[in-house]
DNA sequence: CCTAAGTAGTTGAAAATTCAAGTAAAGTGG
DNA sequence: CCACTTTACTTGAATTTTCAACTACTTAGG
């Protein structure tokens, strides 16, 4: 990849190392916030996805590109889900091979009974201390690095 | 802990997305292009904590809570690390309960390979699309949520 | 139709991570 | 010195995630 490396100066350095320690501190708090839920910051990114659909389901691919899972760990979450009685599968008419996953009222309670917690979460962990600025500098920044993440080779597909 | 939830208005809603969609997308970028040298991000860190401690070691404890991992984890890992032979235990004199991951040449090797590709990687990914006065701010904005998740209890301590 | 190739999803085993103890050595207060 | 608490780690089991098949259906071509 590298020929001569360019080292990272001064500047990126520090900018680097303050978002992947803040991400990772950030990603930890948020998630022991939701573990009063029993639930993790996927499986409430599941839930949530599943909530606003209509019917409140999906296909277990488009659920599985939605949240940013594999396919092979949406299908082992989804089945613990479904013994927790979140979830129900429901075969697609259409194309046999296809499945939804559907929530059931007991998985709407679930997520309808952690979403203020959360949200208060990501505020109080995130949001609280960036000012309106702020905001609107990260959606642009983090917004073009997903862009051209889009354009780069990366892990299952797509 | 909300009583009344305070759901997040668009923008507030806009800067968290992008902010996580980016993050997750970059992570596992990262990852992947670790990959090529059979490292993760969790490992590359160990070993880039150990080739700059002094005589390449330091406590299990002191590398845990610098590389942000669990005793438990960290502990697991470097019995695999160990075992690829980046890493050896010794015990320590002063304190008897404790021990030290020195890092052998063959890890430093490792990561010495590893390193120029992945910085290059930090670049292609996250850096080049970050102007200064882009770095400048997620420097500071992510500094502060550090500082502010300082103060408030999260999991495995401190 | 028939075949080849791609898509949707699951599965079981392997690897990684978490969780709850457990061991041994320090430190602390009396 | 003696309990008692804390610290430094490790361990094994349980849970989660990844990895590499594998099944079954759909689609595209000829």
């Amino acid at each position: 990849m590298a020929k001569q490396p360019n080292w990272l100066n001064p500047r990126e350095m520090k900018a680097w190392r303050s978002y992947i320690i803040a991400s990772r501190r950030l990603l930890d708090a948020l998630d022991f916030d939701l573990d009063q839920h029993d639930l993790s910051m996927a499986d409430y990114e599941v839930l949530a996805l599943l909530s606003d659909a209509p019917e409140r389901k999906l296909r277990m691919s488009e659920l599985a590109q939605l949240a940013m899972l594999s396919k092979s760990r949406l299908s082992h979450r989804i089945k613990v889900m479904e013994g927790v009685g979140w979830i129900k599968r429901e075969a697609c008419p259409n194309d046999k091979r296809g499945y939804f996953a559907v929530m059931t009222d007991k998985g709407f309670k679930a997520i309808a009974k952690a979403a203020p917690d959360h949200v208060e979460s990501v505020r109080s962990r995130l949001l609280d201390h960036l000012t309106v600025k702020d905001q609107e500098d990260v959606t642009r920044i983090f917004d073009r690095v997903t862009n051209e993440l889009r354009g780069q080779y990366t892990a299952e597909e797509k």
